[in-house]
DNA sequence: AACCAGGCAGAGG
DNA sequence: CCTCTGCATGGT
């Protein structure tokens, strides 16, 4: 299956930050293990992507979890034609950049783990809780062998000592108390999914290990609320450092997450000097 | 081998 | 409302 957009780049996806399962595989190919199935994606150009899966999967899953209904070129050239010159450089280096579709549940583990964690190590904790507690499937297109991220009630089984194990450190209690949320019934993950970004947000705030950012994160990353605007570390230093502190977030109402993603992007493999 | 990582909760002001 | 501190562990 062979898809065809200008803004469709694998590197710049799989190295942004958002997800945790996508891997190099050799050159301009990648493995995802994604919404409990298994791909293979190539960049066979600057806007051709070939996927191993039929047409239907694509149709039916991963062409709204690459979020292929959303024009990011319109976002892409109206950044490069502004008078922002970090954006600018910020959209040229990161144009490809897309907001994923991803799993609510397995969103919000992977970015409570995230905190005070580098990516590879978040890479590790996910792969080392998928092999534990997900399911062992094996795609039929590629013949390999994959663990799914494990379900709420399949994490519910873990003890503190195997969370322990697995490397999360003391994000174990978080882990342990927002799955029994979600298991007990306490929090919907469906009704999640169907209220207004600011509830969203005020809902998820109430789970154990879950701030204002993680917040967002799962707003932006799983909920697909783009107007969501992350702050870790180096958005701070860039909102601190290169706007001091007058970003205007209201300029790029509906749509301020993707901007934050490029920003993000483009400062966390650019600007190692800002920090 | 120090240093820091896509922060959070709890305490105290 | 705010700022300050402790936190487990792995990658570089």
């Amino acid at each position: 299956m062979i898809i065809t957009s200008e803004n469709f780049n694998l590197e710049h996806i799989a190295m942004s930050g958002q997800c945790f399962r996508m891997n190099e595989l050799e050159k301009d190919r990648y493995s995802l293990v994604a919404l409990g199935k298994y791909i293979e994606l190539t960049q066979l150009t600057s806007d051709t992507v070939e996927i191993t899966c039929d047409e239907k999967e694509y149709e039916e899953v991963w062409k709204d979890y690459f979020d292929m209904g959303y024009d990011y070129h319109k976002v892409v050239t109206s950044l490069l034609k502004g008078k922002d010159e970090f954006l600018k450089n910020a959209a040229a280096y990161g144009k490809g950049l897309r907001i994923l579709k991803q799993d609510v549940y397995e969103t919000l583990i992977t970015f409570i783990i995230s905190q005070r964690k580098s990516i590879p190590a978040i890479k590790t904790c996910v792969e080392a809780l998928s092999r534990k507690y997900g399911q062992c499937k094996r795609n039929i297109h590629r013949n390999v062998e994959y663990f799914t991220f494990p379900s709420p009630e399949e994490l519910s089984k873990a003890t503190k000592a195997e969370l322990r194990e697995a490397g999360l450190g003391y994000r174990d209690d978080y882990i342990i108390k927002t799955t029994d949320a979600i298991v007990q019934e306490r929090i919907d993950l469906k009704h999640l999914q169907q209220v207004s970004y600011e509830e969203s947000i005020e809902i998820l705030k109430t789970l154990s290990g879950v701030g204002i950012k993680v917040a967002n994160c799962v707003a932006l990353f799983s909920l697909h609320h783009i107007e969501a605007f992350p702050i870790d570390v180096w958005i701070d230093r860039i909102l601190n450092q290169v706007y001091q502190k007058k970003f205007d977030i209201n300029h790029y109402s509906g749509f301020a997450g993707i901007v934050q993603q490029y920003m993000f992007y483009y400062a966390r493999y650019n600007l190692k000097q800002i920090g």
